[in-house]
DNA sequence: TAAATAGTGTCTTTAAGACAATATCTC
DNA sequence: GAGATATTGTCTTAAAGACACTATTTA
């Protein structure tokens, strides 16, 4: 066994400090689809290029990793998030030009009712839908932190009641059967759906009923409010 | 929306630079009961207290963060985990007392066997049972971290095959039960343990039987070497 | 042969999948 | 009433749980 640089992690030492950044995947459902939050870069390296909001970590203001990525969401859209979830630290040498970076990922979910209630963005924000970023591309390795970000929303939706914190306030079943096969990537089977939905106990009855559309339907909201239910098994 | 601090994550900026360093909870299974590699720290702050393997990110050295932790258990000792997985970074200013630090948490685990051709440690460095250490206490957060890992390890050992990793290299279904029976923190049921783990086609019968114990038994081996299985639905 | 552990048979239960049938709404 | 969507009924299937039973080994 070595026996250099056997100290324990925080010993005072000379090593030359990583650069500690937050980077957070905002993601929303809008028409139909999955958009996500990006910035237009106002400078080099990548100037112009979109990415994900993010930023340092300031030790002075931010008490914990979670506050840092409310915080940089909080310098681009006054939009907070429902959801937020750390999925990943990432680092290496070569995924900024301008040396060794370590980023914190994390996932954040917004409402698509609240969503509406804001949409008041700096003008270098914009959300873009996932499936027209194929060609734009982001900047640094941000491509690839969506690409874990999406695979931890496609993993979790299956288990979890988290696709919940994407749709409004108020929803049909059929509307939740619809942001479930978003954000799980797959064709759900209606009665299924339902059943496991209502007999995880999440959802409640409103008592109204939608207006529009071919037929009345029953609106429900969430119930356990801030709580996410894991379900028995995986669907889909 | 604030229009200060709206840097993308790497400007070059002037914020302090908090430390980067990544702890491991290194465990293995022994005498029936989880063990933690533990290292005695000879400074303060916490001078002679346990502490978990741990160490500064050495940008210069590794390629990314689970070069790291390999790199911090390969200074205690030369038993290479046979997993090795990223938990979660943990950060404030509270968590050590020379100021904000970030960790990235790992686990890490061992097999029986290959702990057991190589107990050639440093001094300072012990294997721990975990029952034992609610007296003992573990150096700066490093118990919240451990109880972190503890977490996660329960959680994935009802739904993924992991515990495979702990037993010896040769096992039998029971000694297989047993382990997972630490691991998940409950009982299980003999016959659908083992009709779940057959099924999986994970594991195969070498052909060799026991020869202790009151009656022999038919020794298995792991079979898709290095892949975690997913099983369909959580046990326990 | 008794005690103990290994291994099997099989019925039940839970929750998802398939899919048809019915209900209600709008036009 | 036709078409569309909402809602329900019910049979099937996959996989875990319960639990008793048989088999093998050692003392």
């Amino acid at each position: 066994m070595k026996t250099s640089s056997q100290n324990h992690s925080v010993e005072k030492d000379s090593f030359e400090k990583p650069i500690l950044t937050v980077d957070v995947a905002y993601l929303s459902i809008r028409g139909g689809e999955l958009e996500i939050l990006t910035i237009k870069r106002d400078k080099a390296p990548h100037e112009g290029e979109l990415a994900l909001p993010g930023g340092y970590v300031h030790c002075d203001e931010d008490e914990d990793l979670s506050e840092t990525a409310r915080r940089v969401i909080a310098e681009k859209t006054q939009l907070e998030p429902d959801y937020i979830e750390q999925v990943e630290t990432i680092a290496s040498r070569s995924r900024d030009p301008r040396g060794w970076t370590a980023t914190v990922l994390f996932m954040a979910l917004v409402s698509d009712s609240k969503r509406g209630e804001d949409d008041k963005l700096g003008k270098d924000c914009q959300w873009v839908a996932l499936g027209g970023l194929k060609r734009k591309s982001l900047a640094f390795d941000h491509g690839e932190l969506l690409s874990k970000v999406k695979e931890r929303l496609v993993a979790k939706s299956r288990y979890t009641s988290i696709p919940l914190y994407l749709l409004p306030k108020e929803f049909t079943l059929s509307e939740a059967q619809k942001y479930f096969e978003i954000t799980t990537q797959s064709t759900l089977e209606k009665k299924s759906f339902r059943r496991r939905l209502l007999d995880a106990d999440i959802i409640e009855e409103t008592g109204e009923q939608t207006k529009t559309g071919k037929r009345k339907a029953a609106l429900y909201r969430n119930k356990n409010d801030s709580n996410v239910h894991f379900f028995p098994r995986m669907i889909g």
